[in-house]
DNA sequence: CATGAATGAGCATTCATTCAT
DNA sequence: TATGAATGAATGCTCATTCAT
């Protein structure tokens, strides 16, 4: 019955899927999820409404593809071009920082309506739900820097005594209240400018971090340099 | 001719509100504000789903009047006892921070049902009401670090060249990654203990914000106590 | 127990009765029977909601008993007058039917209200119900006419041919267009001029009951004034 | 890509608002507008609840739609034969008449449940949608028999200080406590019967509003001539 | 597969009425 | 008697889902 094959049949699929999805996640963002409907998604997607059942069990179906469909494209980016910047930085303990805290900001900014429809959805989701969700956003965007750390700790770069996954979260958290502020809550509160935030903060983590034989940051990164 | 005077209604009217709030905030915090229904709250109020109505004008108000009612209490009783901790650890930056952490940590532990309702109804809001929500919630947290921050600049405990409202975000956001995901997500990542988590990040924060000339933040308190 | 003797007593509830219904009266006139709550009563009358069901048995006997304590007075009243300037003008048939229409555009005008609270309850009504209200509205205000009508014919100054009751009717309800559209449907459509209508229609009205005999009113009331 | 036309589509989406209308005015005529509930008028439409929704914004929207929808083609229809007829009679002013009265008569009885649903409505109206509604019901009605009036005038068959605007809604008002009481707000007061109320009232007012000098309007008309 | 009308369960809100004080 | 808080039935409307075409 079918004139095209098995194959091209799946490419159309999944590229309806995607379609979709992404009115979807468009309209979660916005709205939430329980106030977003399914004749918006279908609207923005350029579908009729019962075309969406025909790839999606229900509504519920939809949220839980997105991680799976767009935030995993994303992760993997980032994740395949980590190690080559964390590589090519990793004689500057502050310039890799920089880089990691550039990175994450940025893709959090450009992906902070993932975030959005997860804050939304919590309430809907039960509890193995959310922990999936959560470890494919959290994660991957620390994995990377935990392991890094690692091998800097390994190296003696850093303290010994530094836990790498809690100094890894923590690198990251202190960039949430400026990025979750602005980015996920939308509140303008146009007090900081992100580069003066990396600028204070990364000096400030790596002074906290760094082995104590130098007095500051500075001779550290020199020490490191030789 | 009322019976009772009118302070005494004025009282009971408060006890009834604060009553239905509670309910309200328990019921949102576990079904979001979208999927909690009037008839969740008169239920666990233990009363009618009209009587909800002669306290609070639709379902938003009693989403809006939740900072008010719950989390105003909490702030102000953090806010009163802040000044008195933070003046008895002021010679012991690390005590003092350490201190800040817990109060941090334990509050939001204790009242992260309030933090699942506000993230739960933020589709709901218009801009300028998370914009206000958000100020009280945030503002009042970290104001008071901020001013401590800010005096211990001057006084040369820490560096000249730090951004007290940076740091002061900074220092809080370290703990987000710990807190926000067990306490308010609720997702089961048993790894960290808070205590573990404190007692790393603190003498981190400290190094990485103290005036550079000792080798650690115990010097640096020496040095600054002289 | 009662202070007071029974007699001032049911002055006092009969007083209270007339304040609560003149508020329902003026409330139901506004905004329809259906749309009209007993707060709105309550409010107007200055009493509490539940006094109210210490007079009246339910919102339904506001209703029916505004014909008894506001419609009945007014046409007693007018009743009452009616036959003493029907006679005074009886030399005169067109100032006496100038007299009647005067009459009765003013008394529907001062009483539209009430019109507009028939109309608004006629779906809440039983037949039974609406046929009293109509017969206490309608009636008496067409008895007295029909009857001086009955008399004139007998005298021979109006055609023997002519049936009193329809003629009665008729001649008021000439007038109803205009009295309906103005006063009890609230439109303003300002064409018509009160006395520029009843200066018209009397003598139309007149000419076409009178007998024959003459070529117009004018020689009509010639011929009746010897 | 619909597997039918749009102007198919079209005619069955105005069937099924027609089906759901004719459903609606006959709840709301027996009940009134408030009284109403669309559980009523789904279930004589024999649709569901909700499918109302997909023809009609809300329930207001059904009545504003019933007299585009079901009394403009009462009103067409009146409009379209009254010339025909008007000009059959136009030599016989009392045949013209009666025509009208028989009219206007047969046609309120045939739609008496417009009027009634009218009535009920009137207190969820404002102002404008009143004066529209009423421009609708009764400018057309009236229209017709005022142009035919004034042509009379102008030939000399009626008086020429006739306002022709008042005298067209006076002989409508004439039947009006008749038809009204009856039909309307469905009292039975059987006591008069329509031919006999027509053939009483035709001839009153072409009397009245003949020219004066002859018997009747052909020797009126001849005078006029001269 | 695509469509979109039909469905009906679900929910926020109103309001007449009751009753303890 | 006066009060007004408490009640809960009633109702307009929404929206996820189904299914005939």
């Amino acid at each position: 019955m079918s004139r095209i094959t098995p194959a091209a049949r799946r490419a159309l699929v999944d590229e309806r899927k995607q379609q979709i999805l992404q009115a979807a996640a468009k309209i979660f963002a916005a709205k939430g999820f329980d106030r977003a409907t399914i004749a918006d998604i279908a609207r923005q997607a350029g579908v009729a409404e019962g075309s969406i059942y025909n790839y999606f069990k229900n509504k519920g179906d939809l949220l839980v593809s997105i991680p799976r469909h767009l935030l995993e494209p994303v992760i993997e980016a980032v994740s395949a071009q980590m190690p080559a910047l964390l590589a090519a930085t990793s004689d500057s303990p502050d310039a890799m920082l920089t880089l990691v805290a550039r990175n994450v900001t940025t893709v959090v900014r450009q992906n902070a309506f993932i975030f959005r429809i997860l804050l939304s959805a919590l309430p809907t989701m039960n509890a193995a739900t959310r922990q999936k969700y959560l470890n494919q956003v959290v994660e991957y965007a620390i994995g990377a820097l935990e392991n890094h750390l690692r091998a800097q700790i390994k190296s003696g770069a850093l303290r010994r005594d530094l836990n790498p996954a809690i100094a890894a979260r923590a690198f990251i958290g202190m960039f949430f209240p400026f990025i979750l502020i602005r980015e996920v809550l939308q509140v303008e509160s146009a007090e900081f400018d992100y580069d003066q935030v990396i600028a204070t903060l990364v000096p400030l983590f790596l002074r906290g971090a760094a082995t104590p034989s130098g007095a500051d940051g500075a001779s550290a990164r020199k020490r490191n340099a030789r």
